[in-house]
DNA sequence: CGGGGAATTGAATACGTTCAAAGGCCGTGG
DNA sequence: CCACGGCCTTTGAACGTATTCAATTCCCCG
């Protein structure tokens, strides 16, 4: 984990560091379960590590089929669906340490399109095969179940926060706030942020115009809670946001 | 299910009808598990049957511990929970044959308050029983993963549809779509909806006010989409809600 | 047949959007 | 290495929509 204070604008594309398996929002299923006398270790058994995508790629599409669950161990994603008028809509970010594609699970199929924001790094379980692992060791499907409620709660969380936000100031507060705290579920540096996506992402997250956005940070930066230079956002007070 | 198109302002609390188990969002863990040739049956053994609440009564508190997952056989039941400045936010509305509580397994404790908003009837299933079984028999865990994913899901569908609308007459044209669709899922009636909350409630609910939401209501009826008297709502246009 | 809360309707204000323009950052190419 | 061009972001002003506050009407219940 490097998180300098002050870093300079970072020259290309630096990889950021991975996530600790710790911090992982995966973990509770990655955890090796111990049955008796035998040892299972999901891991190294079913887990696809440390896979690369690049700034851009597509993870999944929206509908396709379910295969896998994603676990996002360096970079970050965003979530969109096209909504009834043609529109893309972004509907979620993924931070590093946090899982996606939990959402596909009811249907078979993604809700949503998983598109990387930076380089990132990936690590892929292929879900049916969780469930059969599952379905012979009862403590795993406990810890799934412990998993989707965990996950779960999260999104309510968020999405809360939102939804009980009514101006635009109040939502870009809500949004900046709900980074830093999922930061510090996963014990990363939740003073100072890198927001990987444009402001038109986050705009259109929020509801509101890019515009809007721009100004709320303005005045944001004008009350000392945040300073803002491009992407690198440092928090200088949590607890009045 | 009795549903005449067209009945007269009821009078008094009169008691809608209960949903049919094989309606019920409960039904995926009620269902009796076969394994080997023991059948087990949730339904009998665990679950607290028909336990009815009056309006107004509290089914569970903010902050209370964790005990069961409730469902709403007949009735319906308002979500809230106290935001940061002190204010009662409505986050949801739980209707006939769907369930409430899951979002309070992640942490042991229920996230909101759950208000009866009409005399209601409930089943009541402790959780802690019920993994216990589930410990005992993985079919009944899967079943489990099965209920939180398509809850979750289900929560997501409406978040989504809510955040997606922007103008107030959108959001409005989303809830009472959202309100029709569940309807639809469970098999009830999706034409005559009866909107057993107070405006104030779907207002605060869809983040506009009352008066918006009235004013929207008015538009949406000169446009032929609905025909609104009182709580009773007419859909004339699902499609193009 | 009133009384009272809830719902609707009506005008002035505040807020966010829209459209337009200017500024800044970054990669490209000279 | 610096200059250019494009894109993203920020700022500015007019407009449209939702909120606010107030008044009225409706409807449920005694």
């Amino acid at each position: 984990m490097t998180s300098k204070a002050s870093m300079p604008p970072q020259k290309s594309r630096t990889l950021s560091s991975h996530i600790a398996c710790r911090d992982c929002a995966l973990y509770p299923v990655c955890e090796p379960t111990t049955i008796g006398n035998t040892a299972f270790d999901i891991a190294e058994q079913l887990l696809l590590k440390k896979h690369p995508v690049k700034a851009g790629d597509i993870i999944y599409h929206e509908a396709d089929r379910f295969e896998s669950l994603y676990a996002l161990t360096s970079g970050s994603a965003k979530e969109e669906c096209l909504s009834k008028n043609g529109e893309k809509q972004i509907v979620g970010f993924k931070l590093k340490g946090e899982l996606a594609g939990q959402n596909a699970i009811a249907t078979g199929h993604y809700p949503h399109t998983l598109t990387a924001l930076e380089d990132s790094t990936l690590c892929v379980l292929p879900f049916h095969k969780l469930l059969d692992s599952a379905n012979a060791l009862p403590p795993l499907a406990m810890q799934i179940i412990k998993l989707l409620s965990i996950d779960s709660h999260h999104e309510a969380k968020i999405r809360q926060s939102l939804m009980t936000a009514k101006t635009a100031e109040e939502k870009v507060r809500a949004f900046i706030s709900n980074i830093a705290q999922r930061h510090i579920e996963r014990n990363l540096n939740s003073v100072d942020i890198r927001l990987s996506m444009s402001r038109t992402d986050i705009a259109d997250y929020l509801g509101i115009t890019k515009e809007t956005l721009s100004r709320s940070l303005t005045l944001l930066q004008q009350k000392d809670l945040i300073e803002s230079s491009g992407k690198n956002i440092h928090i200088i007070d949590l607890l009045r946001l």
